[in-house]
DNA sequence: CCGAACCGAGAGCACCGCTCTCGGTTTGCC
DNA sequence: GGCAAACCGAGAGCGGTGCTCTCGGTTCGG
């Protein structure tokens, strides 16, 4: 069954090799790919490049997708290295496997969530792997919300413009949820991004906070508390958020070096039982 | 009182109207300032500019730095625009001034937010302006705390690793929060900031949400809840955040339209730095 | 087997940030 | 008032960029 040529084989080789050496040097360089640059490496002329890629604008494109690609398999692989029902664990295996690949990849993410490169607007073929991030946050809220353990959301309620808006979003997806609660799910996503832009574009650790994984995880715990998530696995909702958590262990984390300053205990950044 | 010389009278008028140029390049064209199109805007020759700016990153540092200044001008105007003791209304005027100005000024506050630029690092003179938002929020919820109108954090408490770094922080500035309030107040800053960004950078907008300001308003008033600012002026706190009045919309409470986009109250964007 | 498709190299275009030199003007000091 | 020094704009030029086009050589498929 191989159909595919020779010249077709090398061709994709050739494509494959290229985007290699593009991420590499999106990783090394800054975001401004060179794509004669790249050629160089490559022992090419950079008008060769475009038998391969029709602008270089197309090569980012394709970098952007797989980079959505790769942000959401670790989004994933984060929310699967918990127990099912330790929905706060998954939410915040999600939460940082999100934060270690992008400070892992700082120049991907930019291209992701920093500013729109100058011409080009996202195509079409940005959204749907943009979505996989949200999702996951939602899917573990839909099955809290399945088996009754989500605490239900008080404080403001969602005003009637918003939610038309989110109950349209609702009928497109099936799940329970109410609108106040993907309300708080979006909230906690655009706060999710909010951090780890800070983070990764470095508008945070002016000497400011020092230990920012903790700092992040207690961030997203209080977006967890917010969502209603409950703090233990397999309990049931309790109104009153409580906080003891249990097992100590949970993230996993897949790929990506994680990076967390110290090892040991990548996740779960000390977190004493009572009080201090 | 006319020490100045002509000759540095002209010069200070021709940064001026560098300056100018090139934010409305900015403005008009990407984030990508071309130092040799203002220079043709100006009639001048490229390298007449560096006459007065030593590299296009110095003049994009320069736009950088009043652009903090008006976004900050901006926010804390959206805090004068309320009641003193409507600690909730203050609140939604800073976050809806920041959000009218990033959308009024989205190159600029891609500068400020969004992806570093490639060579160059944020000088410190960007620090200090770049903290008057955050400011802004913690103002309101210091004074809050003051009148005791603050409602008592719940939910998961501050770990001891970033206790200190918050406490580190709360001892710079006079005021009594607690770490668990600060930490709300961050929390709200990041998720404000990622909301705009998202918005400004149209990663929000691709026909999900159609009312974008009343969602920005209802997240915020979500953050409003969890920093504890109590929902109506000149209230005391509640210490549960109860919200019976359970008519499917919104309460009294001057559904706060803000500054819904339509015109004859332009806001405050534009704002030019009040000058020194 | 041979035309067609594909491929890499090279030259070239317009643009970029930036440097340097060269005359002309303004300034400030003696 | 004169004059050196500082300042200023124009121009040429360097190395870099994305991109186009042409030209030979290779490979594919009918």
């Amino acid at each position: 069954m191989s159909a595919p040529s020779i010249r077709a084989r090398v061709r994709a080789e050739m494509i494959e090799e290229i985007k290699a050496v593009a991420r590499r040097h999106l990783a090394t360089e800054g975001g401004n790919l060179s794509l004669r640059a790249v050629a160089r490496d490559l022992g090419m002329v950079s008008s060769a490049v475009y038998r391969y890629f029709p602008s270089r604008d197309a090569l980012l494109t394709v970098l952007i997708v797989e980079a959505y690609q790769a942000l959401g398999d670790a989004a994933e692989a984060g929310d699967a290295a918990a127990a099912r029902d330790d929905l706060r664990g998954r939410w915040l295996g999600v939460a940082h496997a999100v934060r270690a690949w992008s400070l892992a990849h700082p120049a991907e993410y930019a291209l992701l969530y920093g500013s729109p490169v100058p011409g080009y607007a996202a195509p079409s073929e940005t959204v749907v792997p943009a979505q996989r991030v949200v999702f996951a946050l939602a899917a573990i809220m839909i099955e809290g919300a399945a088996a009754g353990r989500l605490a239900p959301p008080d404080g403001t309620p969602v005003p009637s413009p918003v939610r038309v808006d989110l109950a349209r979003l609702l009928a497109q997806r099936p799940g329970a949820l109410t609108e106040e609660q993907l309300a708080r799910c979006m909230a906690a996503w655009s706060q999710l991004f909010g951090l780890v832009s800070f983070e990764v574009f470095g508008r945070l650790a002016q000497g400011v906070v020092e230990d920012s994984e903790a700092y992040f995880d207690h961030q997203m715990r209080l977006m967890a508390d917010l969502a209603g998530l409950p703090a233990e696995p397999g309990r049931p909702a309790e109104p009153g958020p409580r906080h003891d958590r249990g097992q100590s262990d949970e993230p996993g984390q897949s790929d990506e070096p994680r990076q967390s300053g110290r090892p040991g205990q990548p996740d779960e950044p000390g977190q004493p039982a009572s009080e201090e």
